[in-house]
DNA sequence: CTGTTAGCGCGTTCAC
DNA sequence: GTGAACGCGCTAACAG
């Protein structure tokens, strides 16, 4: 094996086009395949061995500056602790399907104001925000940000995005209960903002599908993620819904609360009340007795926003949202 | 409230300049507080209300291009599903650090083999890798990446950030065993990687520490995340390890799988075997029984790879790591 | 057809 | 405090 004479500094177009004996134009048509210039096959092969020889990656900076507007999606994360497994993966797949639409991905913390110092410095070609307000999207719009998409907003790209989600978890939940003869079901959430954002909207869909089915209203059941808070609150939440038999939970953490709360009170799932949770984690197989969880295909979800923020990068018009969002039920024991 | 009228395209220096009535070198030194030039209060004034009228934000991209090198920090994402929670709240925490320090995090997917078409693009200023083979690191640093960083890496920055980790995750795991009477341990990981990367890794700190309190051995204990595989393994590892009475597990979901083949056979903790965790998660809040844990603070590690990395970045002697993760032990009743 | 020269985009920095 | 030039890739406009 032999080692040429590495170069200092990366490799330039300047450096490719001297190598090759051409002019940096030429290098820049032939690495593009131009289409409105022919290159002969003699210099194109020597300018493709050169920058092969050079291991030439163009500059993103200078071609972001050159076109006005970068590759980046600047994606601002899920408030702090909402990055939980099922996002992690998510945002992980959100990585490589970006980057082999040639798009690199830009996180940062959300704050509810994102600072105009960040994402006017990057001029990223799209931001994918957690929720975001109107104004706000409408301000980066305007200075040349082509893709501007909020994961729970109210606008069309938003609903596109949580719509089949938050929809197909409430449905395949409510029917597998429903399958199971509960009519009377309740909706567990833990965490600090009860019944804010997500949760909110999640109890909404979820009534909205109780409705559509005739059962009767489903009732909210805030839970402290510990056992004795659980067991009290569970306790007080059956004597105001004698007739609930069924918990349709938020999450993983929600079901492990309601689960927990239950064996200190002396139930047993699904006897005393059935469970179906979302996130098919290792947790939920493990538990006692083992979950059966909705599961959501985060691959449909991480491929329909980058399929969406692709098409709005190049102008073209945005796919329409898939009918669902991969979602399955995983059975096991809790219903 | 009086509205402007917004810029169709975003303010530059040169708008700035303009509006102020100074030259862009003049709008570059006020900024930036050059030392070497003074300006008159009354310049300075004159340009800082011109860039606050116009919103004005420096181009990153221009900004890298003359100085040969961008604030991104290209951080590659741990192999995929290891984005669990307690590494989430890491990478968030990172991402606001970083952007305290003037450098914004981009993210990727990671792979054994990083493509130079990525790091080589964007011309980071660091590039902080899960587990970066030498000759690509020493590649990376020839062509311009001050800060070259693997989370799991041989080098001596990859030792600074995860040696206090590990070796604070063993003392605390086995000083707690040892102080309830346990003095034949063993260390209980699941996953398809059994025992490779970093659970190798931990399992070497882990008789390490062993060792050095003179304890016997600890054996390995890799278990399927289900409750009927991890109990057949459990019962199997306790014929060949009679005398083992403690578990070091590796994570949650370890600690978890321990925990419900404990329950199909019968056995209880912490009686039959005792079990301390890492990372205290809702779902270990909420087992049966709770379980013990060990938990790191994330901000310490956050914090230190910040300091590390800027300090490369501006070329200053790296801080010396701080001589704990911030580990501490959450008691509750599996031990 | 094949390829070149000129100049833009934006912030920084070197001389004066 | 300023003009000039640089860093790098792209794209008109233009010459063999």
């Amino acid at each position: 094996m032999h080692r040429h004479r590495t170069p200092a500094r990366r490799a330039t177009s300047a450096d490719v086009a001297r190598l090759a004996g051409v002019s940096r134009t030429t290098v820049s048509f032939v690495l593009n395949d131009t289409p409105s210039q022919s290159i002969s096959a003699d210099t194109r092969r020597r300018v493709l061995d050169a920058a092969q020889e050079l291991s030439y990656a163009p500059s993103a900076e200078a071609r972001a500056l050159g076109r006005g507007r970068s590759t980046s999606v600047l994606l601002y994360l899920p408030p702090a602790g909402s990055l939980t497994e099922d996002i992690g993966v998510i945002v992980e797949r959100l990585s490589v399907l970006f980057s082999e639409a040639g798009l690199s991905m830009v996180i940062h913390a959300w704050t509810r104001r994102p600072a105009a110092q960040v994402w006017s410095s990057v001029t990223p070609a799209a931001v994918l925000a957690w929720d975001l307000a109107d104004d706000d999207a409408e301000r980066m719009r305007r200075s040349g940000v082509r893709g501007v998409v909020s994961w729970t907003g109210s606008d069309e790209m938003g609903r596109w995005i949580t719509g089949p989600r938050e929809h197909d978890i409430a449905r395949m939940q409510v029917q597998r209960l429903v399958a199971a003869g509960h009519t009377h079901l309740g909706y567990a959430v833990t965490g600090g903002d009860h019944m804010h954002g997500v949760s909110q909207w999640r109890f909404e869909v979820l009534q909205r599908e109780c409705a559509a089915r005739g059962l009767s209203r489903p009732s909210a059941l805030p839970l402290p993620a510990d056992p004795r808070g659980a067991a009290e609150v569970l306790l007080r939440w059956r004597e105001q819904h004698p007739g609930a038999s069924g918990v349709c939970a938020h999450d993983t953490t929600a079901a492990l609360a309601v689960l927990s709360g239950m064996r200190r009170l002396g139930w047993r799932a699904p006897a005393d009340l059935a469970i179906v949770g979302v996130n098919d984690s290792p947790a939920a197989a493990l538990a006692d007795p083992p979950l059966t969880m909705v599961a959501l295909d985060p691959e449909v979800t991480a491929r329909h926003i980058v399929a969406v923020i692709t098409a709005l990068v190049r102008d073209e018009p945005a796919p329409s949202p898939p009918d669902t969002a991969g979602a399955f039920t995983v059975d096991r024991d809790s219903v």
